[in-house]
DNA sequence: TATATTGGTCAGGCTATCGAACTAGATGAT
DNA sequence: ATCATCTAGTTCGATAGCCTGACCAATATA
């Protein structure tokens, strides 16, 4: 009579996985002065640029734990504050060099992820996955765009 | 050209989203005196107790910071801690029967997002959803355990 | 019984997070 | 134009979460 368990743990058990494994390919590549905390920040930053409301709102926390999570990158040297030239209230948060570096370690590490996962799962269920989890981002992700 | 995201990215938005409900429909309760990292521990706690260091371990965290976070619950007077009565060094941690309330809250809260999902996804989706997530535990989780 | 292992706590310090209050620029109505 | 209001972002103060290192007590092992 034990139900199954609810799918959210599921995914957040997987989820929580992936996090632990990036971090610690991270690690292993010699960089350990990046939070789990600012990497969620960092990756939302896009290609141009993007406002700090915006990046506390896709994270979902307060624009108070943005400026400070976007401080320490800063003085990190993963990302810069600019000028947002549409807007005099508003400034850009950017992604310097240093920080797109990084980016081919993290990939790779995903890459490997899926690949494991894809021979666990087999293709076909890999696909499925893939397929329920991107109609799911439909009702639960607010903010996507692809940047 | 742009490939298809990372299905990790995908798990994590949609687990974030429910942690984000579950925590909104507790605060409708009435219930704000528990945090997502006391949730999370104390859902991990078996019905007759379960020791601090096993906590840890499931958790994902140090032994100190469930300490710590043991003492914030013990003190909100949602666990307690007892001795283990096979080993003198040991304590095991018991939910109380004020955390034992809270359940219905939170399983009705994800029985809600489970049937929104599944009238998203359809029936045959959902299921594939669910059994891929399943067979994704035995590499993703190593305390998976039926409590 | 001496040593190593295991369960747990304490101390100290940094990060993450929030609510409240503030400054500066933008906007809308008259 | 101008005044009230809204929006972008920061600062302050407080607490939770998390780690490393150091430690104590009980158990297991040689």
């Amino acid at each position: 009579m034990t139900s199954e368990p609810f799918v959210g743990l599921l995914m957040f058990i997987a989820s929580r996985d992936v996090e632990t494994r990036v971090v610690a390919a991270m690690r292993r590549a010699g960089i350990d002065d990046i939070t789990l905390a600012q990497a969620r920040v960092a990756a939302r930053i896009g290609p141009h640029g993007t406002r700090l409301t915006d990046l506390a709102e896709q994270a979902q926390v307060t624009k108070q734990t943005a400026t400070a999570i976007v401080d320490r990158l800063e003085h990190a040297g993963y990302v810069e504050r600019v000028p947002d030239p549409t807007d005099g209230r508003a400034r850009l948060v950017r992604l310097t060099g240093k920080a797109e570096a990084l980016l081919p370690i993290a990939r790779a590490e995903e890459r490997r992820i899926e690949q494991e996962w894809e021979r666990h799962l087999g293709p076909r269920r890999m696909r499925e996955l893939r397929d329920a989890l991107t109609l799911l981002r439909e009702i639960t992700d607010p903010y996507r765009d692809d940047a």
